[in-house]
DNA sequence: GCCTTAGGTAAACGGCTGCTAACCTCCCGG
DNA sequence: CCGGGAGGTTAGCAGCCGTTTACCTAAGGC
């Protein structure tokens, strides 16, 4: 009934945390190993390597970035709504997991080429999810304005590592308005 | 007449490109030496170590965000124009020195600890500069939420390293507008 | 015309770290 | 009962990498 967290999944989040907060390189073996309870090498009875460790754990973040919205933008019935449900999918889950956000901010540059390759294109794909849906709704961003504006929101919403002085509701709050106001085009009323 | 920079510089911008692209741990002292024309251990008659390199480079980009952002700031005629005046500076050293914005966001972790408290001060500074002028021009944020806004702000911008897909001006205009329209609290009209 | 100094080299060392090897110990199905 | 797989352990190896050392050369000041 309850979920036991199959120790490959105990070991991938205490990972995750570490290459967070110390950078890949800057996290051993053993560390990652004693932040599960067993020690080092015990590691390579669920892994093939450390790279394949980040491999796993970068892919399944894009990979349910990817899912998540993609069914946010097609439950969605208008444009705008699904603006603002892909702003609302992307906080939630920048909340609810800083630090593979922060690890698939700053650690694509350490995976092995073929698992890069992989993740790229689920981030493009994830990108480009983004990109048709601000055109909906800001027409007059050309496709490039448009892939720009998207990173820049992406940046937006995950600098939320930073700053957790906040309780969630009100970052989540903060982060959505603060995301769609930047996309709305300045109303030139005057 | 022509600025010839100093070897130390040469060195330590090759090096923040490096940094930048690879991460610190993912650089050797030969890679940085090769990419200025000299081998290896040569870099030990410019600096004390390797930590010593990225200690200077991140005190400096430091300093320089905040004397120029307070600068600005002071020489700014109203609030707003305050505002406008900090996020023109930050979109521009953004845009003019993505490395160095990079290397300063995820390579915080990898510093000594004294180097580490030198720059986190820096950067309080820097970002309380924000909070008031964010502050004065939105009156109805408090203070942590004023901070939170900062953070997100920068986030927006220095996002600029992963789309650089637009030319400079239109980026520039881009992130300006963006950042600016995020600050803005919601009208409520209706 | 020397001698210092700045700036470079190649070679070697020492510690750290990812990974393997060899071994142990439950646990469970037949 | 007992044999085997799952999941640990410790010891050790091999390679990388930051740093030191010893040495070399060119460029000036006295």
């Amino acid at each position: 009934m309850a979920e036991k967290p199959s120790r490959r999944d105990q070991i991938l989040t205490a990972a995750a945390e570490l290459f967070a907060r110390h950078g890949f390189h800057g996290v051993g073996i053993d560390d990652i190993g004693a932040a599960v309870g067993i020690s080092g090498p015990a590691l390579y009875r669920h892994f093939r390597s450390k790279d394949a460790m980040l491999g796993e754990m970068l892919t399944s973040i894009s990979e349910r970035l990817l899912d998540g919205g993609q069914a946010r933008v097609d439950a969605a019935s208008s444009a705008s709504e699904a603006l603002r449900e892909l702003v609302g999918w992307h906080v939630d889950f920048a909340l609810d997991d800083p630090a593979l956000i922060t690890v698939q901010m700053r650690n694509l540059a350490n995976l092995t080429d073929p698992d890069r390759r992989r993740v790229r294109a689920l981030q493009r794909r994830y990108v480009e999810v983004w990109v048709e849906t601000i055109r909906r709704t800001v027409p007059d961003f050309d496709e490039p304005t448009a892939r720009a504006a998207a990173h820049a929101v992406f940046g937006l919403i995950n600098s939320t590592p930073h700053s957790a002085h906040l309780d969630r509701d009100q970052m989540a709050a903060l982060l959505s308005r603060m995301a769609l106001a930047s996309l709305t085009p300045v109303v030139v009323t005057s």
